[in-house]
DNA sequence: CTGTTAGCGCGTTCAG
DNA sequence: CTGAACGCGCTAACAG
């Protein structure tokens, strides 16, 4: 790799000090407006660009913030990051993602990679292994550091620290009234392991909403996914009892649409038999038939908000209190959920 | 932000030199086994770990790869990020993505970001703006410097570096030519705006196909979708014709599926009256109803083998030719095109 | 107005 | 075997 200009060349070729190129190249009162023209000019002409690396060593400021998801090729994350990296560059900061696959070890190596690298302040949404294992040993270091944290989405109220989430209960309890309100009883469930915040939300909102109206609990219309194992053969035992749900809530896209292919198959007719509700609203949600209701996220926002509270907290570290700061979920109804 | 211990904070605390400490850690056997054991030992147990910003600019090597992409909420480049960061990881490299939006200026600027912070090497699939631009500019310049550059999926022929490509064209023929196995004869094509190098050659395999089995090609038959514009009624047209087509190739998820929503608000069915073939695999196409036959694209071995021509060319700058790697399509068949 | 000096944290001669 | 000295490229306090 060709070396590129540096300030000592620069000072080296019209003669002054390296201050001096420094200063002038601020724009400096300090140097007389003719030298600093004339240093402008050349640093101008033979394109000097100030290596970031040293800036950052100097100043001890990287203007970099560190994100951690659990996976990337997933449409609410990346749209996350997408918030994410839109609040960071206009705030004049770059961003460096990370993948934590899931795994805690994978994990506790990012925010280290992280940390070694000195960025100003991390984004994360923790993974499913740490919160089966409740170990957040690494983010509670981080902020033991001082090094500016903000967990959303996946997040772990005992971490003292800025949180953005989705008010998931309040969705699930929004997606289910509205199953009530189509006159559907038979509401079935598919949800997540409980170790998984959300998913425990989102089954709270649900069991919130039957309560609030009188209906009973069965537990038999009620699934947990593991998804260790084959998603579709943990719905199936749904559909083979005696009595079908009329209704079901589904807390993320992939069990909806994997609902809605097992009643294709089972020839039940979507929305007429029973009604559909998801979570997340992707690309799945929106081009499969028929067209699923879902509770949208609104992930960009997500993002933008997680980027300026981190961004704050990292220009401004006066705040006494942290911030949860919580984004509504709103119903997109589509055709699973139609009066037929 | 709590200062990180040092090695200068090791050497003074141990009451030895700053070198030593650093030879030490690095288990140099100039040190004698005892002091060394003594300062590994101290370094574990306060945790001592390196700088990256010093070693970085000390080194000048930041082992750090910028990828540069047009979008992130994106199936297929997730994926092919996903492939990336998996060998950079093997291979002992960071990666830190940037989106350029398909703007040209942001790309530029991307460039000039991720220069700025000396990576050791660049990956980048061009947007739509500078190809439509035919403006490079910032990637000559990139090779000028003798930055090592790796082109992935979006490439220009003309710019002197290593790429990686899906073989478009065979795909795309391929996928024609099933079509024509089902003894379809009226074949639609979807494609992009002839400036995108990916639809181009998908349109290319297209008429190869037609010609090699003497089928007659129809200008009515073909649309190009301008993006800046709604993608449905660009499609509708194709339906509004006396004669029906009786199968579609669509170069990519979004106009596949697009024209399965438009065939079922019309009546139409397929695969029975019409026959369809995506390209991408993505979600859309498996959970679409009918869902979709596509050709696969395999975006994560895009990735990784991307990311290893990068790496080998920055840590073996020798060889003295550059590859283009092809990575071929192949057919995913699902419902769209079921014998009925 | 300009230059000297020092130091961010690390690695690498070279001298002892 | 150990340490002093230098420099990566930049900023900033201080001297002149």
């Amino acid at each position: 790799m060709k070396p590129k200009l540096t300030l000592k060349d620069i000072s080296y070729e019209l003669g002054v000090s390296i201050s001096t190129v420094s200063k002038a190249l601020k724009d400096s009162h300090e140097i007389s407006k003719k030298t600093r023209d004339k240093i402008k000019a050349f640093a101008k002409l033979y394109n000097y660009k100030p290596n970031t690396i040293a800036k950052s060593l100097r100043q001890q400021k990287t203007y970099v913030l560190g994100i951690i998801i659990p996976e990337i090729v997933h449409h609410f994350f990346s749209t996350v990051i997408s918030g994410i990296e839109h609040v960071a560059n206009e705030r004049g900061y770059n961003i460096i993602i990370c993948v934590s696959n899931e795994s805690f070890k994978k994990e506790a190596l990012n925010v280290e990679m992280l940390t070694n690298s000195r960025v100003d302040g991390i984004l994360i949404s923790i993974s499913k292994e740490s919160q089966e294992k409740q170990d957040f040993e690494h983010l509670n270091e981080l902020i033991n550091d001082g090094i500016p944290l903000v967990l959303f989405d996946r997040i772990n109220e005992h971490i003292n620290c800025d949180k953005v989430i989705i008010d998931d209960i309040d969705g699930a309890f929004k997606a289910t009234e509205f199953l009530i309100n189509l006159n559907r009883r038979k509401i079935a469930l598919i949800t997540t392991p409980s170790y998984v915040t959300v998913g425990e939300l989102r089954t709270e909102g649900y069991l919130k909403a039957l309560k609030q109206h009188n209906i009973p609990i069965r537990k038999n219309l009620i699934i947990h996914v593991n998804e260790k194992q084959n998603i579709k053969n943990q719905i199936l035992p749904l559909f083979n009892q005696k009595e079908l749900p009329d209704a079901i809530f589904a807390v993320n896209e992939i069990y909806a649409a994997t609902t809605l292919k097992i009643a294709k198959e089972k020839g039940i007719n979507i929305p007429k038999d029973i009604s559909v509700i998801g979570f997340t609203d992707g690309l799945i949600s929106e081009f499969s038939s028929p067209s699923l209701t879902t509770m949208a996220q609104h992930g960009f926002t997500m993002g933008e908000q997680a980027a300026e509270l981190l961004i704050d907290r990292i220009e401004n570290k006066t705040k006494p209190y942290f911030e949860t700061k919580v984004i509504s979920a709103d119903i997109k109804i589509r055709e699973s959920t139609k009066i037929v």
